[in-house]
DNA sequence: ATTTATTTTTAGATTTGTCTAAATTTATTT
DNA sequence: AAATAAATTTAGACAAATCTAAAAATAAAT
């Protein structure tokens, strides 16, 4: 079946609301589509006809199965073409979320098979997020963000949640970035900051706020 | 200045039309689109507006000189994705016009920038057409790949699209490079291969599969 | 349990790009 | 030059995707 950019834009943002909430509402959508609940309304009954989502009126909604595995092909395209565009095109990563916002609706199926080849077969995107195979599996490892991370303990950046153009640019200022090695060495009870050195590198405090915001893997 | 996927192509559409007949009408455009004439008019009329044509009622069109830029802004995105797609995602040239069709109407001229750098700044397609740059400017020989060199015809290699370690060690044996004079002296339509004469030297038999990947220009 | 507030949906308008059918302009033929 | 044909444009309609403003349903508060 074959959908418009605007269909593939809604079903992503349900998946993405749905992964937290699981039942998603209208506002909710309306605010991350950056739309109107009444378009988003009408956006819903379209979807509902198509069997892409379940949706009594009032009372909330979700994807199908079948919408489930449209969400995440569309995702699959959006972190292949960021890490295209990182790894060979040499672009910063806090510029490719845009672009790929474009090339993630590509509608070649064939382009995404070649390209995963062309590219490797990555499990995650540059920014640490997984990379879901062509049947819609996600690869798993477990994450934990830096306030879980036990002291001392040794440990590979593997994904940052919020991507904020501030945030990025205070990592790359600290030199931290996806697999990058690291390891608290201080825990500062009075306001949860931490003391965390970038292993072979420097040492630097972060606020608690932007610790929970970095996960890390170790073993 | 921003335009809309049709308005882009309705753009290219009038420049390869005026290529071969200076003033375009109506119904050539409507039939090159695949559309109908009153929807030609319409578009027209939005494109006058936006100075990207001169156009009097009833009288032909054709695009102003912004508009030429945009047009050979758009065939230097399309060409330099086919060639990424056949060179770099190694498709069959048959398969990437379509396509190039959809991955020409990416915005991003950055991208476009890095993508001509990643791919050592072809000055041709895979097809033997040429890229524009970044200014628009067209490089002038045309190419054509050794299938389509006609037999006898003495030409010059310019370019080889498959650059796999294999295909360059063959033609280093057979002693073809840049710049080799070259003649083909037989086509076996049995399985397509060619007997190519390298002038001043030796002869050989080249499969189909290589030929097309040799590009050579003549006269 | 009413009233008030919030959320969601409907109704109707707008824009973009397309269409058909009719009208108009230009070209061709007798 | 008048009649006919062809090309082009206008007028009006339609579907998609959005919006505003008003109505309806649900949730929260007194």
């Amino acid at each position: 079946m074959k959908f418009t950019i605007s269909e593939e834009n809604h079903i992503k943002g349900v998946y993405h609301l749905q992964q937290q909430t699981g039942l998603v509402n209208t506002n909710a959508l309306a605010c991350e589509m950056q739309t109107k609940a009444a378009s988003v309304t009408d956006m819903l009954k379209k979807l509902k006809l198509k069997k892409i989502l379940q949706y009594e009126k009032y009372k909330g909604f979700k994807l199908t199965e079948m919408g489930k595995k449209i969400a995440l092909s569309i995702i699959r395209k959006h972190r292949l073409w960021e890490y295209f565009l990182t790894v060979k095109l040499g672009f910063d990563w806090a510029k490719v979320h845009a672009i790929a916002e474009e090339l993630e609706h590509i509608s070649s199926e064939e382009l995404i098979q070649k390209l995963d080849d062309f590219l490797g077969n990555p499990s995650f995107d540059p920014h640490g997020d997984p990379i879901p195979d062509s049947f819609g599996k996600i690869p798993t490892i477990k994450q934990y963000n830096l306030m879980q991370l036990p002291i001392k303990k040794k440990a590979i950046v593997s994904s940052v949640s919020n991507q904020s153009a501030q945030m990025l640019e205070m990592l790359k200022h600290y030199k931290i970035g996806i697999g990058t090695p690291i390891q608290i060495t201080k825990h500062f009870l009075f306001d949860g900051s931490l003391e965390v050195k970038i292993l072979k590198n420097t040492t630097c405090i972060l606020s608690e706020q932007v610790a929970k915001n970095i996960f890390v893997y170790y073993e």
